[in-house]
DNA sequence: CGCGTTTGACCAGCGC
DNA sequence: GCGCTGGTCAAACGCG
């Protein structure tokens, strides 16, 4: 009863109500507190049901994050071998597939400044990063820590977080080594033939400051992503210094919120390239430095991707517009020129005398030689897919992926002609390297809007027109070879394949949107992978990572 | 007037 | 410690 007259909003031995009330008006208010009441106690009803909901929800989404973090742990256990063998190749029929591809570009805000600080006042020495990485690397193996931790720690935040590794040793530590994962902070490099101030790249970019930097005449403009008001995505954009035609962006960082279509491309570029460097750049074997050709750092075939790994300490950052700051974290270039030739690198070297921490890598679209290769893409279009080969260049580099290995024992093995084994790995390479086929697929996607061609277009174009890209066959194509020119090929049978999938994420056949990454999925959809999502790529927005696992 | 760009100042890291 | 350099900030400015 008192409840009911608090409800009314009276107090029944309050002297001083009026007596203008009367019992039947304060039944009649009581009735509507009651039926008040009683709605209240029904919403409350909803509120739990959608509590315990939630509840369940969240569970659920716990229990996914329990196992995929074991999962995680799982495939990092059986790589970690496998990454230390002097080969981890087996035979053609037996490419392992990617476990997984982590996209993060590095998600953590501007620590490494403060950790420097912190952490030691001893500068780093290139031998000791190098011996830091390698050391590293051999603990993959032998999952075994000489260091002590605070040593652990120092080394890795000089030697630029090398969290992967210090995943494996610590792994009993789930939590803690979660924590630590995005400690590594990468930066791509995309160097493409641009004639606007800004490559268009589908992101929404304010600019915040530009800077004559040394070295190059032409400034280099600082640009925020401001699709999102906490985005830390960062890009830096140069002209090049040796080609004016050439624009160099660097992206750092990883978008804390979806993409626009048109920007999936190339962050799903920049993240693939991000993520070969971060699955490989820290293992590096001993013999690649001292058995490498004389150019030494020559790019390498990967993925028939011209791969360079400057992992001699002699050897400075090529295509970098930064050399000194870049130091600081592990950078990947995308070259996505035609024109800059395997010299390049040399020359531009040489450019630079700062000594990388991070030993970048190059991802280069180019010909070290000219007509040594057809190239695949067509005439007024940027001509950035070049396929490159180059015996001299080949060498097994343990960069964290086995195509290239791959491609050497098939030559080497088989005594199959370079060009044939090549054209076989590649297919494997794109049909079981997700992050290899984001690559594609962006840079094809740029090239469509650099060139001002529609990249449906010329998706559908390569598609639809049942492309020959017998790679290994250069003799055929004429001196452009361009892919979009007649026949048939693997590239566009191993993509229409991959869309005519009814579990792929997107289905456009003939439409380049089928080489989108896939777009991020909600948690009910991740609690449980049904069967409508890509098994190859899981995208995970909350922590910027793809995943690509088969049987995830 | 709002938004984006420009540009000089400031700060931090690094090498000498 | 000092100077150089890269990166960032923020006020001024310009444009629609």
């Amino acid at each position: 009863m008192s409840e009911i007259s608090s409800l009314c909003g009276i107090n029944i031995e309050d002297k001083r109500v009026p007596s203008i009330f009367s019992e039947e008006n304060c039944i009649t208010q009581m009735d509507a507190k009651e039926d008040k009441l009683k709605s209240t106690k029904a919403e409350m009803g909803e509120v739990k049901e959608e509590n315990e909901r939630l509840k369940m929800m969240l569970e659920n989404v716990e229990k996914d994050y329990h196992s995929l973090k074991l999962l995680f742990f799982d495939i990092l256990n059986r790589e970690a071998p496998n990454k230390g063998v002097e080969d981890s190749y087996t035979s053609p029929n037996e490419v392992e597939e990617p476990k997984f591809v982590s996209l993060c570009l590095g998600r953590t805000p501007k620590e490494p400044k403060k950790e420097d600080k912190t952490s030691n006042s001893s500068k780093p020495k290139e031998n000791e990063d190098l011996e830091d990485n390698l050391k590293l690397g051999l603990e993959l193996v032998s999952d075994h820590s000489p260091m002590n931790n605070s040593e652990e720690v120092k080394k890795a935040e000089r030697g630029g977080t090398c969290s992967r590794n210090i995943l494996v040793r610590t792994k009993d530590s789930v939590d803690e080594i979660l924590e630590q994962i995005p400690t590594k902070r990468a930066r791509v490099c995309v160097r493409a033939r641009c004639d606007t101030p800004t490559m268009h790249d589908g992101c929404q970019w304010r600019k915040y400051g530009q800077k004559i930097s040394k070295g190059n005449p032409c400034p280099r403009a600082y640009y925020r992503c401001t699709v999102a008001a906490a985005c830390p995505v960062r890009k830096q954009v140069q002209r090049c210094a040796e080609d004016m035609s050439i624009l160099i962006t660097t992206y750092e960082g990883s978008h804390n919120h979806p993409l626009p279509v048109s920007a999936t491309a190339m962050a799903s570029t920049t993240s693939a390239a991000a993520s070969m460097l971060l699955s490989g750049s820290s293992t590096s074997q001993p013999e690649n430095r001292h058995n490498s050709a004389p150019f030494g750092n020559a790019p390498t075939l990967l993925n028939g991707l011209n791969f360079s790994h400057f992992d001699q300490p002699s050897v400075k950052q090529a295509f970098l517009p930064n050399p000194a700051s870049q130091n600081l974290f592990p950078t990947i270039t995308l070259d996505l020129t035609s024109s800059s030739k395997t010299t390049n690198f040399n020359r531009l070297s040489s450019t630079y005398t700062s000594t990388p921490r991070f030993h970048p890598l190059s991802l280069s679209f180019c010909p070290p030689e000219p007509n040594i290769i057809p190239s695949f893409w067509g005439k007024g279009v940027p001509n950035i897919g070049t396929m490159t080969v180059n015996k001299t260049h080949i060498r097994p580099v343990n960069i964290g992926n086995q195509f290239q290995e791959h491609i050497y024992h098939n030559c080497i093995k088989n005594q199959t002609p370079f060009n044939e084994a090549l054209a076989e790995t590649l297919t494997k390479a794109i049909s079981t390297d997700p992050s290899l086929r984001s690559a594609i697929a962006a840079a094809v996607s740029s090239i469509g809007r650099q060139g001002s061609i529609n990249a449906k277009q010329v998706g559908e174009e390569i598609l639809g027109s049942g492309l020959s890209l017998r790679l290994g066959e250069h003799p055929q194509y004429p001196s452009s070879n361009h892919l979009n020119q007649n026949g048939k090929g693997c590239l566009a049978g191993y993509f229409n394949r991959s869309s005519s999938s009814p579990s792929s994420s997107s289905s456009k056949v003939g439409n380049f949107m089928l080489l989108q990454p896939p777009q991020p999925f909600s948690i009910s959809k991740r609690s449980t992978l049904p069967s409508n999502v890509d098994p190859i790529n899981h995208w995970i927005p909350e922590i910027g990572h793809m995943y690509s696992k088969t049987t995830l």
